[in-house]
DNA sequence: GATGAAACTTGACACAGTGTCAATTGACAT
DNA sequence: ATGTCAATTGACACTGTGTCAAGTTTCATC
């Protein structure tokens, strides 16, 4: 637990992170993060064993630029299932886009494959707890559709709020933002609930 | 349109398949793939522009080889668009094993990325066809769900039944076929038509 | 049977990008 | 002055794709 302030550390995240931003999230070598951090390439190494690592310490440092904590409050305060659950899902509608090239260069990183796989593995098992939640709450209400267990539930809701199906829908589809937050929350509620109103 | 029988660019396409479908489609090189046909790893390039040439002509040699054609024929010959939706979910979940590993290939191809990817893109757009065909049948029968048009509803059919969804599915959640076939059609029927029975 | 064209082989090489190593420099603290 | 830590420079190994050149096999055809 080092504390990364205006470190070299901190300017190696700044660097990679903003680099990953514009552009996404193709071509980011270990090189073009040195020169942006206006520090040789090899210095990289002496703070991050390796790509995967520093593109999984960016995608932590990411988080806490945008507050992902904050972002989540609305959706842990929500007083049931339907409206934790319709938080949730505008929550990430706006927070992909952030995270998205990132998660991109992690989940294509061609070399270090075991570790980027990973590291983006961990990362997506997180929100995949915020998926159980609101499943959870639906279920504890007997909102949950007779045909999901809390478990099948949470797997299917997880499956699509992923990021695959987040750049399908808005990069190859062409939808904007507030659609995608629409028609998500649309398909969770009419497959998760009855009473899908 | 030259007539691959038995010919070297025949044996490349079986080597090729042949290694996809063991292992994960992980790590599978030009020179694994000319060892397996027992030639040079130089000849394969008489053969294939690129690697991903390679991969997409193998995706097409597998559909020929599993019968992709036949596996349509009932949902195409459905007679109403309910059925034709179930039924094209139960055939591509019955598919998709066949050609992940090649896919995977295809879509986290490190290098000729630009290749690959379009060559996997095409590949996709196909299969996109089919979910606008069932889509269209139940607009016409005014089926679909109020929250649709025709085009957004086949973007979410879509990205519902991509292979990346059925990875995390099957793969990482551990979803057996008959599973994953039964709650998508499920997740279909709720979400594109209104009385979801 | 000689000629020639295709298909294939061998071996070498360029290229990109990651990760490693060793030797050196600079700063700063004690 | 000494030691230590951060950073630099430059070289190198490694992997895998794709390219090139020169030689060999095979086979058809006159």
């Amino acid at each position: 637990m080092s504390s990364p302030h205006q470190t070299t550390h901190h300017k190696i995240l700044q660097a990679c992170a903003s680099l990953l931003s514009d552009g996404d999230g193709k071509g980011v070598r270990m090189s073009d993060i040195a020169k942006a951090a206006k520090i040789s390439r090899q210095a990289v190494y002496l703070h991050f064993a390796s790509r995967a690592d520093l593109l999984e310490a960016t995608t932590r440092y990411i988080d806490e630029q945008l507050g992902l904590e904050e972002r989540l409050a609305p959706s842990r305060q929500a007083k049931n299932g339907r409206e934790r659950l319709l938080a949730y899902i505008a929550m990430w509608g706006a927070y992909v886009p952030h995270i998205y090239p990132t998660a991109k260069a992690l989940m294509t990183a061609s070399d270090s494959d075991e570790a980027a796989a990973g590291a983006w593995r961990d990362r997506m098992i997180d929100m995949r707890e915020g998926c159980e939640a609101a499943v959870q709450m639906l279920y504890q209400e007997g909102q949950l559709a007779a045909a999901w267990t809390v478990d099948s539930a949470t797997d299917m809701l997880w499956t699509l709020l992923s990021v695959s199906n987040w750049e399908q829908l808005t990069r190859t589809c062409g939808w904007d933002q507030a659609t995608y937050i629409k028609q998500l929350q649309e398909v969770a509620l009419r497959t998760l609930i009855d009473d899908a109103g």
